[in-house]
DNA sequence: TTTT
DNA sequence: TTTT
């Protein structure tokens, strides 16, 4: 719940339309992929331009909203909170994975 | 540079003491790991309790701050960016590591 | 609602014991002077180290944690949102006021 | 310096055309006022639709971005400082103002 | 004084 | 009016 303790604020693009899934009767579930446009300084002190990729969750209101409005190349902004899980693939290796569950969404950009 | 495409902020206690490197002369690195302990509602609305942990990568001033100051237990704030890479394991596995490029760093709690 | 138009965040130190009302039968509410030590650039470039004052407002749970547990010196995060009123002081001159209307706090620093 | 103890972060749309200003020889600063349309919860627990005004001030690259590019209207995301001060008007009455030292800058929206 |  |  607490937003000082845990908080991501992106904006950027989508990379691909959401995947929205039905879970049961009633909850949804949207992954999503964007693209941060960012520049930063490496060990050498140079500036390196670098597009960062973010996977998102959204839940339930929010992945209405990404199945009704959001499409590849709408450009949003959102907050969240920084989450991490593992799983074993099907080659019997575990992977971690980094996603940030969305709390608050803002379409930006030109309305289609 | 822009933090408003890319920011995240996090409040946790170190899990160990900070692993500082030295590059070539005088560039320095530290990695940090810190919990971040958080609540938040699942997919059947239920409030969970759960510690996530975190990657930070601090270089130079930061890195030295970290190395002087910090210590498994020590309590920090810290703002920074989300950025990803992908290496190759020793057994030929492609990984993916998502990590925080700490920007700003706030001691907290008791000064030992 | 939405975090992403609204946003402060601020850490700081009590200059006063907070101001606790309660209005009505179980409306309660306090009033907090924070100060943050904040170090910024001048129109000449230089560096200013400058405190700056914060009058911040909290609602219901937020209040009664402030009663009980905030006092003179101490030292809070806070996150919340940034509101502006006028009224008419007894001279008849309109005032303006900004507060910050909090809706996260934690507190820092040695619990007593 | 420390956007961790001092922070604000808003988007908006432009109430006025900036009012950019020369310094001496070659410092700029530009006045913008921007409303936000917010939502939150007043005493009673009801939802308020509320429109907040908010004064930042620019400098030297980012006051020629806006002396450029903004004009009323116009949507933008900033982050920065909170600052106040205060002055004595004409009347001699003390007067106090709370502006926001922008420190970053995106445009939103359609681009003219 | 803006905008959706 | 705070604190480091």
């Amino acid at each position: 719940m607490s937003n000082l303790r845990n908080s991501v604020r992106l904006m950027g693009f989508l990379g691909n339309d959401p995947e929205v899934k039905t879970i049961g009767e009633k909850k949804k579930v949207a992954n999503i992929s964007i693209a941060t446009n960012d520049s930063y300084k490496n060990d050498k002190g140079e500036k390196v331009e670098e597009t960062q990729w973010h996977n998102l969750v959204l839940w339930d209101r929010l992945a209405g909203l990404a199945e009704n409005y959001l499409r590849k190349g709408s450009e949003i902004s959102v907050e969240g909170k920084l989450t991490s899980r593992s799983y074993t693939d099907k080659e019997g290796v575990k992977r971690y994975v980094t996603e940030i569950l969305v709390s608050d969404l803002q379409m930006l950009g030109k309305k289609p």
